[in-house]
DNA sequence: CTTGGGACCTGGCTGC
DNA sequence: TGCAGCCAGGTCCCAA
Protein backbone atom coordinates (compact mmCIF):
# COMPACT_ATOMS: atom_id res chain seq x y z
CA UNK A 1 0.00 0.00 0.00
CA UNK A 2 1.25 3.18 -0.96
CA UNK A 3 2.00 5.48 2.08
CA UNK A 4 4.71 8.19 2.85
CA UNK A 5 7.68 6.38 1.71
CA UNK A 6 6.24 4.66 -1.15
CA UNK A 7 4.95 8.34 -2.08
CA UNK A 8 8.38 9.83 -1.44
CA UNK A 9 9.86 7.38 -3.96
CA UNK A 10 7.15 7.55 -6.13
CA UNK A 11 8.19 11.66 -6.35
CA UNK A 12 11.37 11.46 -6.02
CA UNK A 13 11.44 9.14 -9.37
CA UNK A 14 8.83 10.84 -10.91
CA UNK A 15 10.56 14.37 -10.95
CA UNK A 16 13.92 14.25 -12.96
CA UNK A 17 11.48 12.64 -16.01
CA UNK A 18 8.57 15.28 -15.62
CA UNK A 19 10.26 18.84 -14.47
CA UNK A 20 9.52 21.51 -16.68
CA UNK A 21 7.79 18.82 -19.08
CA UNK A 22 4.14 20.07 -20.66
CA UNK A 23 1.19 17.90 -20.61
CA UNK A 24 0.31 17.35 -24.53
CA UNK A 25 -2.21 14.85 -24.14
CA UNK A 26 -4.69 13.24 -21.41
CA UNK A 27 -6.31 10.29 -22.02
CA UNK A 28 -9.09 9.43 -18.61
CA UNK A 29 -10.05 5.88 -19.14
CA UNK A 30 -11.85 5.85 -16.08
CA UNK A 31 -14.22 8.87 -15.51
CA UNK A 32 -14.77 8.12 -11.60
CA UNK A 33 -10.80 9.03 -11.24
CA UNK A 34 -11.32 12.56 -11.71
CA UNK A 35 -12.63 14.29 -8.45
CA UNK A 36 -15.34 16.95 -9.31
CA UNK A 37 -14.80 18.03 -12.55
CA UNK A 38 -15.90 16.81 -15.80
CA UNK A 39 -12.98 14.40 -17.73
CA UNK A 40 -13.38 17.23 -20.70
CA UNK A 41 -12.53 19.85 -18.20
CA UNK A 42 -10.14 18.19 -16.61
CA UNK A 43 -8.12 17.61 -19.62
CA UNK A 44 -8.57 20.88 -21.43
CA UNK A 45 -7.44 22.79 -18.01
CA UNK A 46 -4.72 20.70 -18.14
CA UNK A 47 -3.09 20.03 -21.63
CA UNK A 48 -0.12 22.46 -22.60
CA UNK A 49 0.38 22.90 -18.66
CA UNK A 50 4.32 22.80 -17.63
CA UNK A 51 5.19 21.19 -14.43
CA UNK A 52 7.53 23.46 -12.36
CA UNK A 53 7.82 20.86 -9.42
CA UNK A 54 6.47 17.47 -7.88
CA UNK A 55 6.14 17.98 -4.12
CA UNK A 56 4.55 15.41 -1.39
CA UNK A 57 2.31 16.26 1.28
CA UNK A 58 1.38 13.00 3.12
CA UNK A 59 0.26 10.50 1.21
CA UNK A 60 -0.29 12.65 -1.94
CA UNK A 61 1.33 13.64 -4.63
CA UNK A 62 0.91 17.53 -5.74
CA UNK A 63 2.17 18.57 -9.30
CA UNK A 64 2.49 22.64 -9.25
CA UNK A 65 2.18 24.03 -12.61
CA UNK A 66 2.36 27.18 -14.64
CA UNK A 67 -1.30 28.29 -14.09
CA UNK A 68 -2.56 29.06 -10.56
CA UNK A 69 -3.75 25.65 -10.63
CA UNK A 70 -2.15 22.20 -8.96
CA UNK A 71 -2.94 18.70 -9.82
CA UNK A 72 -2.99 16.66 -6.60
CA UNK A 73 -3.09 12.38 -6.72
CA UNK A 74 -3.31 10.01 -4.03
CA UNK A 75 -2.51 6.31 -4.73
CA UNK A 76 -4.86 5.21 -2.58
CA UNK A 77 -5.00 1.51 -1.49
CA UNK A 78 -3.56 0.16 -5.21
CA UNK A 79 -2.61 3.50 -7.45
CA UNK A 80 0.81 3.59 -9.14
CA UNK A 81 2.63 5.70 -11.50
CA UNK A 82 4.38 3.89 -14.14
CA UNK A 83 6.71 5.26 -16.60
CA UNK A 84 6.52 4.34 -20.20
CA UNK A 85 4.96 0.60 -19.37
CA UNK A 86 5.65 -1.58 -22.07
CA UNK A 87 1.83 -2.35 -22.42
CA UNK A 88 -1.54 -0.27 -20.98
CA UNK A 89 -3.62 -2.83 -19.50
CA UNK A 90 -7.14 -3.39 -17.94
CA UNK A 91 -5.70 -1.87 -14.85
CA UNK A 92 -4.94 1.80 -16.50
CA UNK A 93 -7.22 4.77 -15.46
CA UNK A 94 -5.58 7.24 -17.20
CA UNK A 95 -2.23 8.35 -19.55
CA UNK A 96 -0.59 11.47 -19.42
CA UNK A 97 2.25 12.26 -22.54
CA UNK A 98 4.49 14.61 -22.16
CA UNK A 99 6.75 17.29 -24.48
CA UNK A 100 10.18 15.35 -24.34
CA UNK A 101 8.11 11.89 -25.67
CA UNK A 102 7.67 10.32 -22.13
CA UNK A 103 4.11 8.72 -20.75
CA UNK A 104 3.36 8.15 -17.31
CA UNK A 105 -0.03 5.93 -16.50
CA UNK A 106 -1.84 6.06 -13.66
CA UNK A 107 -2.30 1.92 -12.98
CA UNK A 108 -5.05 1.25 -9.98
CA UNK A 109 -6.42 -2.40 -9.63
CA UNK A 110 -9.14 -1.01 -7.13
CA UNK A 111 -9.92 1.75 -8.45
CA UNK A 112 -10.24 3.90 -5.06
CA UNK A 113 -7.25 6.26 -6.58
CA UNK A 114 -8.56 10.30 -7.15
CA UNK A 115 -7.06 13.03 -9.20
CA UNK A 116 -7.74 16.57 -8.35
CA UNK A 117 -7.50 19.62 -9.49
CA UNK A 118 -7.71 22.89 -7.88
CA UNK A 119 -6.58 26.67 -7.15
CA UNK A 120 -5.66 25.75 -3.71
CA UNK A 121 -3.59 23.05 -2.48
CA UNK A 122 -5.28 23.75 1.02
CA UNK A 123 -8.60 22.47 -0.19
CA UNK A 124 -7.62 19.49 -0.24
CA UNK A 125 -4.04 18.67 2.02
CA UNK A 126 -5.24 21.62 4.48
CA UNK A 127 -5.99 19.92 7.53
CA UNK A 128 -3.49 17.24 7.10
CA UNK A 129 -1.46 16.95 10.38
CA UNK A 130 2.70 17.44 10.35
CA UNK A 131 4.91 16.00 8.25
CA UNK A 132 6.76 13.52 10.54
CA UNK A 133 10.34 13.66 8.87
CA UNK A 134 9.88 17.48 9.06
CA UNK A 135 12.85 19.11 11.20
CA UNK A 136 9.60 21.13 12.98
CA UNK A 137 8.29 17.40 14.16
CA UNK A 138 9.96 16.99 17.22
CA UNK A 139 9.22 14.80 20.13
CA UNK A 140 7.46 17.63 21.98
CA UNK A 141 5.37 18.57 18.71
CA UNK A 142 4.34 14.79 19.30
CA UNK A 143 3.43 14.89 23.08
CA UNK A 144 1.38 17.85 22.36
CA UNK A 145 -0.84 16.04 19.90
CA UNK A 146 -1.10 12.37 21.32
CA UNK A 147 -2.19 14.62 24.44
CA UNK A 148 -5.15 15.85 23.34
CA UNK A 149 -6.63 12.16 21.88
CA UNK A 150 -7.57 9.19 24.03
CA UNK A 151 -7.68 6.43 21.30
CA UNK A 152 -5.73 3.64 20.74
CA UNK A 153 -1.58 4.61 19.66
CA UNK A 154 -2.28 2.45 16.97
CA UNK A 155 -5.84 4.68 15.36
CA UNK A 156 -3.42 8.35 16.49
CA UNK A 157 -0.60 7.70 14.76
CA UNK A 158 -2.63 6.27 11.06
CA UNK A 159 -5.34 9.43 11.62
CA UNK A 160 -3.81 11.87 9.19
CA UNK A 161 -5.28 14.77 10.67
CA UNK A 162 -3.38 14.00 13.35
CA UNK A 163 -0.10 13.07 11.95
CA UNK A 164 0.34 13.05 7.93
CA UNK A 165 1.47 9.93 5.57
CA UNK A 166 1.62 7.12 8.16
CA UNK A 167 -0.59 4.00 7.18
CA UNK A 168 -1.63 0.75 8.66
CA UNK A 169 1.79 -1.36 8.21
CA UNK A 170 4.05 1.63 8.93
CA UNK A 171 2.03 2.16 12.41
CA UNK A 172 2.68 -2.02 13.23
CA UNK A 173 6.43 -1.66 12.65
CA UNK A 174 6.63 1.61 14.21
CA UNK A 175 4.66 0.82 17.43
CA UNK A 176 7.03 -2.97 17.21
CA UNK A 177 10.02 -0.85 17.16
CA UNK A 178 9.19 1.03 20.08
CA UNK A 179 7.68 -1.39 21.85
CA UNK A 180 4.39 0.00 22.64
CA UNK A 181 0.92 -2.28 22.71
CA UNK A 182 -1.19 -0.78 19.66
CA UNK A 183 -4.32 -0.71 21.70
CA UNK A 184 -2.25 1.64 24.41
CA UNK A 185 -3.99 4.94 24.58
CA UNK A 186 -2.16 7.87 23.13
CA UNK A 187 -2.72 10.04 26.07
CA UNK A 188 -1.32 7.77 28.59
CA UNK A 189 2.31 7.77 26.60
CA UNK A 190 5.10 8.61 29.11
CA UNK A 191 7.22 10.87 27.94
CA UNK A 192 9.68 8.19 27.35
CA UNK A 193 7.51 6.18 25.79
CA UNK A 194 6.60 9.44 23.05
CA UNK A 195 10.83 10.06 22.50
CA UNK A 196 11.37 6.72 21.65
CA UNK A 197 8.27 6.51 19.50
CA UNK A 198 9.84 9.89 17.66
CA UNK A 199 13.08 8.53 17.29
CA UNK A 200 11.18 4.93 15.70
CA UNK A 201 9.08 7.02 13.28
CA UNK A 202 11.46 8.88 11.62
CA UNK A 203 13.87 6.28 11.64
CA UNK A 204 11.30 3.45 10.20
CA UNK A 205 10.32 6.03 7.67
CA UNK A 206 13.47 7.52 6.72
CA UNK A 207 14.89 3.69 6.18
CA UNK A 208 11.89 2.70 4.00
CA UNK A 209 12.46 5.64 1.63
CA UNK A 210 16.32 4.36 1.45
CA UNK A 211 14.90 1.01 0.49
CA UNK A 212 12.67 2.55 -2.25
CA UNK A 213 9.55 1.72 -0.60
CA UNK A 214 8.03 -1.46 0.27
CA UNK A 215 6.34 -3.61 -2.34
CA UNK A 216 3.80 -5.88 -0.91
CA UNK A 217 0.57 -6.26 -2.87
CA UNK A 218 0.79 -4.11 -5.96
CA UNK A 219 3.06 -0.54 -5.59
CA UNK A 220 5.78 -0.93 -7.92
CA UNK A 221 8.12 2.33 -8.78
CA UNK A 222 7.67 4.51 -11.52
CA UNK A 223 10.45 2.51 -13.41
CA UNK A 224 8.54 -0.99 -12.76
CA UNK A 225 11.03 -1.68 -10.11
CA UNK A 226 10.14 -3.47 -6.99
CA UNK A 227 11.11 -1.59 -3.36
CA UNK A 228 12.89 -3.54 -0.67
CA UNK A 229 11.33 -2.43 2.52
CA UNK A 230 8.95 -5.22 3.20
CA UNK A 231 12.24 -7.36 3.71
CA UNK A 232 12.97 -4.96 6.99
CA UNK A 233 9.22 -5.83 8.46
CA UNK A 234 9.02 -7.03 11.57
CA UNK A 235 5.61 -7.66 11.97
CA UNK A 236 3.75 -6.09 9.11
CA UNK A 237 2.12 -8.86 5.89
CA UNK A 238 3.88 -11.64 8.53
CA UNK A 239 0.33 -13.25 10.32
CA UNK A 240 0.86 -16.42 11.38
CA UNK A 241 4.73 -16.21 11.91
CA UNK A 242 7.02 -15.41 15.08
CA UNK A 243 8.50 -12.60 16.78
CA UNK A 244 12.32 -12.15 15.35
CA UNK A 245 13.32 -10.71 18.27
CA UNK A 246 11.64 -13.76 21.13
CA UNK A 247 10.16 -16.34 19.08
CA UNK A 248 6.65 -15.41 20.12
CA UNK A 249 3.71 -15.95 17.99
CA UNK A 250 2.68 -12.74 16.47
CA UNK A 251 -1.01 -11.39 17.64
CA UNK A 252 -3.71 -9.54 15.20
CA UNK A 253 -6.16 -7.25 17.18
CA UNK A 254 -8.56 -4.84 15.06
CA UNK A 255 -8.03 -1.17 15.64
CA UNK A 256 -10.37 0.54 14.30
CA UNK A 257 -11.46 -2.01 12.11
CA UNK A 258 -7.62 -2.46 10.69
CA UNK A 259 -6.02 -5.34 11.40
CA UNK A 260 -2.80 -4.74 13.67
CA UNK A 261 0.03 -6.93 14.19
CA UNK A 262 2.30 -6.97 16.90
CA UNK A 263 4.24 -9.08 19.34
CA UNK A 264 2.14 -9.73 22.65
CA UNK A 265 5.44 -10.18 24.56
CA UNK A 266 7.63 -7.82 23.32
CA UNK A 267 4.70 -5.12 23.15
CA UNK A 268 2.75 -6.48 26.24
CA UNK A 269 -0.68 -4.27 27.44
CA UNK A 270 -0.24 -1.52 29.28
C1' DC B 1 -14.96 14.61 21.86
C1' DT B 2 -14.77 9.22 20.62
C1' DT B 3 -16.71 5.15 18.60
C1' DG B 4 -18.71 2.29 15.24
C1' DG B 5 -20.46 1.46 11.01
C1' DG B 6 -21.01 1.83 5.88
C1' DA B 7 -19.44 3.20 1.41
C1' DC B 8 -16.12 2.94 -2.31
C1' DC B 9 -13.41 -1.07 -5.06
C1' DT B 10 -11.54 -5.68 -6.90
C1' DG B 11 -8.50 -9.72 -6.43
C1' DG B 12 -7.64 -13.49 -3.58
C1' DC B 13 -9.02 -16.59 -0.41
C1' DT B 14 -12.31 -19.81 2.12
C1' DG B 15 -16.06 -23.03 2.42
C1' DC B 16 -19.71 -25.55 0.41
C1' DT C 1 -15.32 -26.41 -11.16
C1' DG C 2 -18.18 -22.70 -9.69
C1' DC C 3 -20.11 -19.55 -6.74
C1' DA C 4 -21.16 -16.90 -2.48
C1' DG C 5 -19.19 -14.51 1.10
C1' DC C 6 -15.60 -12.25 3.31
C1' DC C 7 -11.30 -9.72 3.77
C1' DA C 8 -7.62 -6.31 2.64
C1' DG C 9 -7.17 -0.74 3.90
C1' DG C 10 -7.07 4.96 2.72
C1' DT C 11 -10.46 8.18 3.16
C1' DC C 12 -14.87 10.23 3.74
C1' DC C 13 -19.29 10.46 5.83
C1' DC C 14 -22.97 9.66 9.09
C1' DA C 15 -25.18 8.33 13.51
C1' DA C 16 -24.91 7.60 18.42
Amino acid sequence: MPELPEVETTKNELSPWLRGQNFTQVIIFDPKLIFNASVKEFCRQLIMQRIEKINRRGKYLIFNLTSEQVLIMHLRMTGALLVNPKRIDSYARAAFNFSNGIQVVFSDRRRLGILYLVRNADAVVGKLGPEPLDKNFTPSTLAKILKRHHIPIKAALIDQNLIAGIGNMYADEILFASRINPLQKADALSIQEIQILHHCTCKILQSAINDKGASVDTYTRPSGHLGAAQSNFKVAHRYGEICTICSTPLQRVSVRGRGSYFCPHCQPPA
